[in-house]
DNA sequence: CTGAAAGCGCTTACAG
DNA sequence: CTGAAAGCGCTTACAG
């Protein structure tokens, strides 16, 4: 079953490779419309389907970008890509996933793997862990975009979502409702992962604006599979918080597990709001309050940035960071 | 910024393409201990990285496959998504999934993309509306491999949950809590979907193996954004019924959703139960009795699947279709 | 142990 | 209006 070639088309329509490579590219200018109904119906009749990667090749192109999250599990990623996808399709380009498993070496691979296939660019959720690798792709000028996460000392452009607000966001809500025990929970910051740092310093910022004093102890960072038992503690401890910030929508779901184990009643024991917007929100008893990213822009903004970066080379941004606006979902949880 | 190929290395080290090409290769057979060293060398100081659309050109194979999932809003497909790149990554290969978001001409327009760009295999959540297509994909051995929809007349390897044994299960346990009155939501069937009208013809044989009549009043198959709708008509009608099974997860939602806005209380006012699990099964109040499927598994064999039919042209399989057995996670609410 | 040459399936600048 | 030729960056059978 050996594929049909331009050449075999050529054949049989009676003409050369470069004319069906003409017609095949729409480039119609000079062709005389005897000559396209033959190869059409060669092509037809032949069920012709051009080999893109011999296309890539030559024109050193493959219309397909590399998208790299650093942890799949999040709602945030995959709408993220979804968003994406959704301008690539409409530009002709597509789309490669890969998830780097919060593990640097896996980026590593990825990052490799995607330009070894030849990808016209990348958008990734860094995971910070391989700057030399960064650097060298900015270097290169290699169409880049980061998501998320800040990177220090590699200038490129950067989708963020404005993180402060969101924070001051919850913390401002919980106040007006008349908590002042607040605490707050994320996944571990012993790399530096921007989202959960700001988050943190966000707080303390929006307590001391409310001449609230920071308690470290109602401080949590930790990996997830400890969030239970960091919440525990927490809630062990002599003056408990009464009311508890989520840093994102996987330890949202473990402190409700918790909550749940231990029969807490929310909000009355204990209220709670999340970062991110979780689909059961809504259905949740009580309804979640949540703070909600807005990521179908977010995704679409890095879409265009980095079409752009491949489609003109000498593209100049204003900015580096673009930051985004949260908004909160108010319901029942606080 | 020229890219570095084959020849720059080859020039830097010395040496011709062909033995760089070896080196690159693992070809050492013949190789001395010193040209491999220049080579690694030359290829160090010129940061040199294979082009892999070149090498897929002349070795006519990618070392992709195709995913493309009828939806990928279903859990399901995510799940078995990670199954398959799970089991793909350990053998090389790399994956690209698409989404034809149950819409035929969208899987068509994937399945010729990817097939244009050489993936070397197939892995389809059929929409089943392209009948041609898939046809013509088996008559020319391209690997393919169904998942979760029967295609009438393609016969071709296809992974299924046994639907039968999932309702089964459902109709079952509601009977022996005592409910008799059993009604049953999916989506819309006006296309033949294989497991939705399994799941039917399942819970019609399960009633009658239990000498319940069958009521066509508590079967409703319909769009997902009708669903609730659906679900206060037949909340509406003289007797309704007790417990209600949902197709599938975005089924249960909207269900959810229904009981929640018009405060029915699960499962006193209604019992409910679920075929795929659902993130929050257990978070949720009451926790949600679920049937799951082993999506692992299921993924993990279309796949193995697929790369033995790539690696073995003349591969046979023993079945046609592979059924995979769900499991019940009794819960709260029924 | 290593190299020259052909070829994978396209595209494109150029000639006519 | 159309074709011959070169070339994209690799791999591989073969020669030496």
């Amino acid at each position: 079953m050996k594929a049909i070639t331009i050449s075999d088309v050529a054949k049989q329509a009676n003409v050369s490779k470069s004319t069906v490579s003409q017609y095949l590219n729409k480039r119609y200018d000079y062709m005389s419309e005897k000559t396209k109904e033959r190869i059409s119906q060669a092509i037809e009749e032949l069920g012709y389907q051009p080999n893109i990667v011999a296309r890539s090749l030559k024109q050193k192109s493959t219309s397909t970008i590399g998208v790299i999250v650093a942890n799949i599990l999040h709602a945030f990623s995959t709408q993220v890509i979804r968003a994406i996808e959704d301008i690539c399709n409409e530009q002709g380009f597509h789309i490669i996933v890969c998830n780097a498993d919060d593990q640097p070496e896996k980026e590593k691979k990825y990052i490799e793997m995607l330009i070894a296939k030849q990808v016209d660019g990348l958008i990734i959720f860094p995971t910070g862990g391989n700057m030399d690798l960064y650097k060298s792709m900015i270097k290169k000028k290699f169409p880049l975009v980061f998501f998320d996460r800040i990177v220090e000392d590699t200038p490129t452009s950067t989708i963020m979502l404005n993180n402060e607000k969101a924070i001051n966001l919850a913390v401002n809500h919980l106040i007006d409702k008349g908590y002042e025990r607040i605490g707050i929970m994320t996944t571990s910051i012993t790399r530096y992962i921007t989202p959960r740092i700001e988050r943190i310093n966000g707080y303390k910022k929006a307590l001391q604006e409310n001449n609230i004093q920071i308690n470290k102890n109602y401080i949590c960072s930790i990996e997830l599979n400890e969030i239970q038992n960091g919440l525990k503690e927490m809630l062990a401890s002599k003056s408990p918080p009464q009311a508890i910030i989520a840093g994102n929508d996987l330890t949202l779901m473990e402190i409700l597990k918790y909550t749940k184990e231990i029969n807490l009643t929310i909000p009355k024991d204990l209220a709670v709001i999340g970062i991110d917007d979780v689909s059961f929100a809504s259905l949740f008893t009580p309804p979640l309050t949540t703070i909600a990213q807005p990521t179908f822009e977010m995704g679409k903004k890095a879409a265009e940035i980095l079409l752009c970066k491949i489609k003109e080379p000498e593209f100049q941004e204003e900015t580096q960071i673009y930051r985004f606006e949260p908004a909160i979902k108010v319901r029942n949880s606080c």
